[in-house]
Formats: C-alpha cells, sequence, structure tokens
DNA sequence: CGACTTTGACCGGCGC
DNA sequence: GCGCCGGTCAAAGTCG
C-alpha cells in the first residue's frame, strides 16, 4: 500500500496532499482541485462548484471538522432529493482533481465493490468501500464526463481510524522544514518508499 | 491460499 | 404500475 496522492476529507493530514504516482502531475496541477459541493455526484454542471483552495480543505480536513470545507446541507442538491441518506454524522465531500489515474490513494485502504456506467458519461463509476474492520466509509470515483482528463471522487462518510500513513508518520522524525508540507510530504514519501 | 477485482444480477427509490 | 437509474451484492476470476 502505498501513501500517495490526494487528499482525504476525513482524517488524512496535509502531507498527503499534492503528491501523485503519476510523475506527470505535479503540484500545479493540484491547484486544479476543486471542492464539489455537496450532492456533485449526480454530475454538476462547472457553476455549482465550490472552489476551495487545498489549504483550506486539508486544514479544515485535518482539524477533524466534519465535511471538511463542504457545505453540509447546500441547496441544489439534486441526489439527496433521492435519497436523504446524508443525516446527521454523516458527511459526504466530493472534490475534482486532475489526474491521469482514477485511483487516487489517498493513504486509506479501499476494496472496490462495483462499477456503473452511468447515464450521459461515458465513464463508468466505480465504488469502493474503505477495507479497515468496522469502517463504513465510502467512495465513488468517476472521470468528469466534460473534461475526461479531471478525475470526481466523492467520499461518504468518515473514517473511524487513522489512515495509515497518517499513523506512519507520527512515527517519522521532524520534517525538513515543517512550514512546507511539499517538502513534508516529500520527505515522507521518499523514506516510506525504502 | 487469501485478498482483491470484475461483472452481471438484484433491489429500492423516484418520476411519469 | 412500470420503467429507469443508482447503488450494492456476490460468485467467479485474477494476482501475488
Amino acid at each position: 500500500m502505498d501513501c500517495l496522492q490526494n487528499p482525504n476529507p476525513s482524517s488524512a493530514g496535509p502531507y498527503h496532499f499534492g503528491e501523485s504516482i503519476d510523475p506527470s502531475i505535479d503540484f500545479d496541477e493540484f491547484s486544479d482541485c476543486f471542492m464539489l459541493d455537496y450532492g456533485v455526484d449526480d454530475h454538476q454542471d462547472s457553476s455549482s462548484l465550490s472552489t476551495v483552495s487545498p489549504e483550506k480543505f486539508m486544514a479544515d480536513c485535518f482539524t477533524g471538522s466534519s465535511g471538511g470545507a463542504t457545505s453540509r446541507n447546500s441547496n441544489n442538491n439534486i441526489n439527496e432529493g433521492r435519497r436523504n441518506k446524508t443525516e446527521m454524522g454523516h458527511s459526504r465531500v466530493a472534490f475534482r482533481t486532475k489526474s491521469e489515474l482514477e485511483v487516487m490513494d489517498d493513504g486509506f485502504k479501499w476494496r472496490k465493490y462495483g462499477k456503473k456506467s452511468v447515464k450521459n458519461s461515458p465513464y463508468p463509476r466505480n465504488y469502493y468501500k474503505c477495507s479497515s474492520g468496522g469502517c463504513n466509509v465510502k467512495k465513488r470515483v468517476e472521470r468528469d464526463r466534460e473534461d475526461s482528463s479531471y478525475v470526481i471522487t466523492t467520499y461518504d462518510g468518515v473514517h473511524n481510524h487513522e489512515s495509515p500513513c497518517v499513523v506512519y508518520y507520527n512515527q517519522m522524525p521532524p520534517p525538513v522544514d515543517p512550514n512546507n508540507i511539499w517538502t513534508l510530504r516529500a520527505s515522507s514519501q521518499s523514506s516510506a518508499s525504502s
């Protein structure tokens, strides 16, 4: 299991953000990562995006605020009209990331349990569950139908455990530059990969 | 051999 | 009531 890529909306730290398996993805591209409005999974248009800087997003996530930077009960929620799953204590976070890869490894271990073609989209949607025992977090991954270079990831729920990478990081010596999360992340990464 | 992925079937909610 | 659609299940296949 590699601890690469992407923000995690539940408990992963900022040092998870901004690095990719794919060397073609650099940090600049992660500035294209948008928080999507809640309920975006029914395929939003870009006007419904609520853009949040990755830094803010991750900061919110890391403080444990449920749902991160999302607006939890935003209006214009198409999906929740169908299924009012998101009740108290049930958060959903979606974001859109420019990536060649569909699998956004966020440090958690996911088990794929389904794949569906989506109406009005040429790309299938993949369904994953957190494979940690007792953790019922799910995520959906699909390509943006309008720009296939983007991947839309929707997390459903909050992990009741830490990311294996967070656990690992807590055992690490102090970062090279605590003010630079990229350095910090890279430092962690290079050690982890050995 | 265990863990994981694939994929068709099934189920429930919603709109007409 | 019926059909469509999204989400989940589970058996079979694959991989390390």
